[in-house]
DNA sequence: TGGACTAGTGACCAAGTGGTCATTAGTTAG
DNA sequence: CTAACTAATGACCACTTGGTCACTAGTCCA
């Protein structure tokens, strides 16, 4: 064995392949920025990392790309293409989907770099957190407000979603959304059986939506 | 009129009485650092209020006291006394009394200034959001939680609301600070008309939200 | 064993940061 | 009109930032 203990000081320069560094700078920099914001400094990563900044820029010749590669890591490659089957599936009642798919949404998202990030994200303004949001919306908040649609209206088949019933969706996700922003934004110390979490929150949207969403459309149409 | 129209150049030196000045430095930088982030630079702020960053350092000694004044100046001194009758008025019906405080909330919160600057606070691990988070949910959740209790069984009285009555009364809170989120935070276009908004969510809350907790409540018994 | 290849580094640069201070120049009371 | 008071400034300091580059030293093949 002849790379163990070494008898004279310090951790001394170590050669990875590239392949490796690479990566090891890329999920070493989701961790960092998470943490810091995306203004923390490439020294500081690359300290943490255990090597010389000037590395960092062999790997990438910016960091605004390593910050770029960051974001692709943590979103894009992030839909588990599962979960839009979990949400259609017509042979399971409308409970059992929701709960279902934000459970498995919820376990994915439910980590510091991603809600930090995104978060991060969007205050800078980073285009990546609207056109992900505008996924979401087609995805699951869409779709939800057709289901919820026909739960307050049985008769009708309208194909798209009236405002309120949007609006209403876009409240289920909101709040779903918010325990792990309590969690890793607000430092607060919340649930950890998501399950539980989730069947209580999705149980109150569809005993209480529809019946919200006919006054809304019966009083609109009153007017 | 002797000073109106320079005919040389620039807007020369003025000088403002120090309470004025402090003023306008602080309603400045709250805008400022809302929109930037607390990484903004003081040389950038001045500029953008038309003076020397040198100025900035003799009404606070560091960028510090200026932000902490910031925080101060957006939330504390921010909750207005008449919600606390608002939301307790035993006369008024609950929805009525849900639909009026949280209208009235969402006017006073639905503002960058304020709610980008909190995010940016939760996000830097500033104590006064957790402050203000233990303020919302003393004054606020906790109340609701009771109410919600107390509407899902009758019969009891209990003083502590339990644990899933809280979690949705969170849920409900959650899902209306989303709302100006979406708006202030990730850019989106959505609704200008709060108290119809309110109005649906709370409505939602109220004939969902106590029927899940008895589910949640009778499951939890029978285990 | 010795070279060639190249992962990894230290020292450096220009631009920006928070913060200081001697100096300048509006304003007003006498 | 002048002098005194003090709001406001410009020039400066030490330090940090993103980024560059000539050099150093692991590793592997001949």
């Amino acid at each position: 064995m002849p790379n163990a203990e070494r008898a004279h000081t310090r951790t001394r320069r170590k050669r990875l392949d590239p392949e490796r560094r690479e990566t090891e700078i890329v999920e070493g920099a989701s961790r960092y920025f998470s943490e810091v914001g995306f203004d923390g400094s490439m020294r500081d990563l690359a300290a943490r990392l255990g090597i010389s900044h000037a590395l960092l820029f062999r790997y990438f010749p910016t960091k605004e790309a390593l910050v770029d590669r960051v974001y692709e890591r943590i979103y894009l490659s992030r839909w588990d293409p599962a979960w839009d089957a979990i949400l259609n599936d017509e042979g399971v009642q409308p409970v059992e989907r929701l709960v279902r798919f934000y459970t498995h949404y919820l376990k994915a998202i439910d980590r510091p770099e991603w809600v930090r990030t995104f978060v991060y994200g969007g205050l800078a303004g980073v285009n990546i957190n609207q056109r992900y949001l505008k996924l979401i919306e087609r995805k699951v908040v869409a779709p939800v407000a057709v289901e919820l649609s026909r739960l307050a209206r049985p008769r009708e088949t309208r194909a798209t979603p009236s405002g309120a019933a949007l609006e209403l969706s876009w409240g289920l996700h909101g709040e779903i959304f918010y325990l792990p922003i309590r969690r890793w934004v607000y430092g607060m110390k919340v649930t950890t059986d998501l399950e539980a979490f989730v069947a209580l929150t999705v149980t109150k949207f569809l005993e209480g939506a529809p019946a919200a969403l006919r006054n809304a459309l019966s009083t609109a149409a009153a007017r």
